[in-house]
DNA sequence: ACCACAATGTTAGGCTACCTAACTATGAGC
DNA sequence: GCTCATAGTTAGGTAGCCTAACATTGTGGT
């Protein structure tokens, strides 16, 4: 993000317009996304949350910031996953006013269940894909990676 | 989505791998976006209803659906557009129990301010990928398109 | 043509989620 | 050790989302 701070205000058009295709895409799937939400009683929030914790353990406030809500928000639904046994807060042991957020054993099962049935739906559609398709998607999946992680 | 009702439901695992690999990428990808939220008053509900919009006239039930909300939910955030003058509500000339939604010129100015503040910011992340990830990224967003439009 | 049924939105009422403000507790700097 | 910043929680109010019921228009069978 040091690279935004120092930039000039105005932006190369081509950069603008790769910018504005890359966020009507990225729209597009989350309507795919939203679509496929139906099934199962956790809501959008709680699975979310559920996602980011079984890749690390992770502080309040940064589940609230990658979630879009306020910090009071994400407790009242972090409270809920840990009353339903899905998710176990503990003190940062580097700092003691911050909450770590991780998984429990029946909270890994529950979202690798989920996580698992959504896969497939996803799957079938890459199946309509071509083999260079697929390896173009592939290629360019740790490219936007980087982009989520330049923060 | 036809191949995927015919499908068997043992999906071949290369696919379910790409398949996670996608939605964890879409989610974090998510993340970015939900975090450069904070400007602006709409609700990410009605800002994604406002993008909507502007490619083409929507119904309603469509709009509810691509936000993963039900259809009284919708009409409830579209009035409340409607009534800021950002979009308006006709019959569908061919089937007049439907609604469509489009912007108004004030939506569009709106929208469209909206949508070149987060492309800038976009752009400033994307300045940061070399020409050839730059190209892999842009030869991805067709294909995430012809997913998305398989439904 | 008519009748029953399906599809699309809207209205009404209740519940959940989110927000701001205030508070507690821990870490950081002078 | 005092002051201020940071991380979460609690409390109370507002807004968003849901289900159920209804009005209107399209569709299909006889």
């Amino acid at each position: 993000m040091l690279g935004y701070l120092t930039m000039s205000p105005t932006t190369d058009p081509q950069l603008l317009d790769l910018a504005q295709s890359f966020r009507t895409t990225l729209r597009h799937a989350v309507y795919l996304s939203r679509s496929m939400n139906g099934e199962g009683r956790l809501s959008v929030v709680q699975l979310s949350t559920l996602s980011m914790a079984a890749e690390e353990p992770l502080r309040v406030s940064r589940i609230a910031a990658n979630l879009g809500i306020r910090v009071p928000s994400a407790t009242e639904q972090i409270i809920k996953l840990e009353q339903a046994g899905l998710v176990s807060r503990h003190p940062d042991p580097t700092d003691s006013r911050a909450v770590l957020v991780t998984l429990t054993d029946h909270g890994r099962t529950e979202w690798e269940a989920a996580s698992r049935h959504r896969n497939e739906r996803v799957a079938a559609l890459l199946d309509q894909l071509g083999d260079d398709e697929r390896a173009t998607l592939a290629a360019a999946l740790p490219i936007i990676e980087k982009l989520t992680h330049t923060d």
